[in-house]
DNA sequence: CATCGTTTTGCAACCGGTAGCAAAGTGCGG
DNA sequence: CCGCACTTTGCTACCGGTTGCAAAACGATG
């Protein structure tokens, strides 16, 4: 009474003096059905606001056309253009995406059960990694929907991750620096992360090694958190005199550079590129404003996400690729 | 064989030696069972790695547990911590978040048609308005799930939202400005839509109106963006001779004033707050660094959406409300 | 040990669709 | 006007749970 309860497609099957399966079919693109019965439905459907309940469908069909993406990190900026970007190409193929916070009251394990009882066709890790939880991965029921990494190298044997490459990306820093003339470089790093092992960090220290004997101080903030950025350019500055110093600082990613540049000026009254030069890592949009006006690697968002989306769309082969992005030179350097 | 099957409640009844109604209840808190055989019952079920399908559990209880948060705004960053505390909230609630992006490929109401097919409970406007679809609104099914809108008034009638008090907050932030000796005011707007009717605009300028009999100009950025927000104030600057300028700007929030200071620093030489104050609101993270330093009002984000799950949950009457903020007072004032 | 109230369990029906097959309808050649 | 192939429609069964009621088991009481 008070609230009309939906129309099903008995109910417009009934209006339209058809079965109820002919109903199905008139919503179903390349079902067998007359073209004028298809019209006489459709006609009925839109009469009475009908419109195929979706967890009905997915019961019979196995598939929820839901993906879950699951973001441990919002204190970087960087993840909303990632989840525009998802969201969008997602909802282009009439997918959606369930946003999972992972915290301390929730995590990855968790949220990767919760997806898996609503039945979600994939799920994506966005810039974030197991740890040491990857051991518990074993725990996981064998039919749980499929993983990927986004934006991070996978350091789980088997899961698929798409993201941008370490080595092509820092051999491109590392020749712009060496150009400009730098020669004590540091490098600040986010999250441990087994995925170091192959990540950034030694794409760069070992370029350095390699060309100049040089054993590069590594700045650890620990998360991707400008804050704790501050945290730990504070710690190294106080404790390294002068003369000693680095002279360009190479981040793991924009937050860290955002955070190292606030601190370098108005902490210590740094001069950004002279004192001390700063490299960030995303292509994050705010690095670009003049405030901060930050050399960056950007990464080649688009062409990352569509490349995840054909795996799980089963279009592609799901294997881990790193794709180039490119190297966005500004005042910072 | 290659993919084996998830279990289901029959295969668990089957090997708990119960039925599977039994096996329901044991999953059911309150549900009428004998202790000893919930717990041969859970016993069965984590051998089995048995989770209830949350998909057919939905099918017939008529409730998801899901909510739709429709953003139509990841330019601005403020989004971000938005998104965070609304899922924690949610999550804590046993609730998911499925996060759809309203633009140009997808409008309101089909996004509200697509949640509404995927059965979701609530579907949750952030920060954003139908603008002149609010007339569309009438073409929805009458069964559609229920609109909140959070972070921004309601337009439209019986549509409760949760929002920072433009009233309240507007008053903090005249108080300052006048008692800062603040005589020229000009106020960025952003987006046009009928809340402005109700919104920090007209609360702005009513005071000065009154106070002074100043009539405030408008910069209209025309939508949250900070490159909008540079165009908006270019425009003004270039077309207004130096000695009639404003001394200060209200931005309607925190993504404008950051595009404003930037544009005003870099582009035109003017130093913050000495040729020209800066106010935002919403109280951004990132206006809080040292670079940006920026006076704002800061939205109460916690309880605005521990008001809104309330409401949803139904622990209370849903209704438009709104909430007392907290000026935070820095430099650029 | 019969009786009665209470807890626990089983069952038929249903939620709103889809798969796959069988029956009915249609058009065309001979 | 019949037979045949092809299109269209209807139907049974099922997806994996929940609801609400009836039957069974339990246990205390007289």
């Amino acid at each position: 009474m008070s609230k009309p309860s939906r129309a099903t497609a008995a109910d417009v099957a009934l209006a339209a003096g058809v079965s109820k399966w002919t109903v199905t079919r008139a919503f179903t693109p390349g079902a067998s059905i007359a073209e004028h019965s298809r019209e006489r439905v459709l006609q009925e459907a839109a009469k009475l606001g009908y419109r195929p309940n979706l967890l009905a469908r997915s019961l019979t069909t196995k598939t929820t056309n839901l993906v879950a993406i699951l973001v441990d990190d919002f204190a970087n900026s960087y993840k909303l253009p990632v989840l525009e970007v998802l969201t969008q190409a997602l909802q282009a193929e009439q997918m959606a995406a369930v946003l999972i916070n992972i915290n301390q009251h929730f995590d990855h394990l968790s949220a990767i059960l919760d997806a898996d009882q609503r039945q979600v066709d994939a799920v994506i890790l966005v810039g974030t990694d197991f740890k040491d939880e990857a051991l518990k991965l074993s725990t996981l029921p064998a039919s749980r929907p499929p993983l990927y990494v986004l934006a991070r190298e996978s350091t789980i044997a088997h899961i698929p991750a798409v993201s941008c490459d370490a080595r092509i990306s820092m051999a491109a820093i590392n020749q712009h620096l060496w150009a400009q003339g730098y020669r004590r470089p540091g490098f600040m790093s986010g999250p441990r992360s087994l995925s170091t092992a192959l990540g950034r960090k030694n794409h760069f220290m070992a370029f350095w090694q390699q060309q100049a004997g040089t054993t590069v101080p590594e700045l650890a903030a620990g998360s991707y958190d400008h804050r704790a950025a501050a945290q730990a350019l504070r710690a190294y500055l106080q404790q390294t005199p002068t003369a000693e110093r680095i002279d360009v600082l190479m981040c793991e990613n924009d937050a860290l550079a955002i955070g190292v540049i606030e601190t370098a000026r108005h902490e210590f009254g740094l001069r950004v590129p002279q004192d001390l030069a700063i490299v960030g890592y995303d292509g994050d949009e705010l690095a670009a404003t003049p405030s901060f006006n930050l050399t960056s690697y950007r990464q080649p968002l688009q062409e990352m996400v569509a490349t995840l989306i054909a795996m799980l769309k089963g279009r592609s082969e799901a294997r881990s690729i790193n794709l180039p992005g490119e190297l966005i030179i500004r005042g910072s350097t």
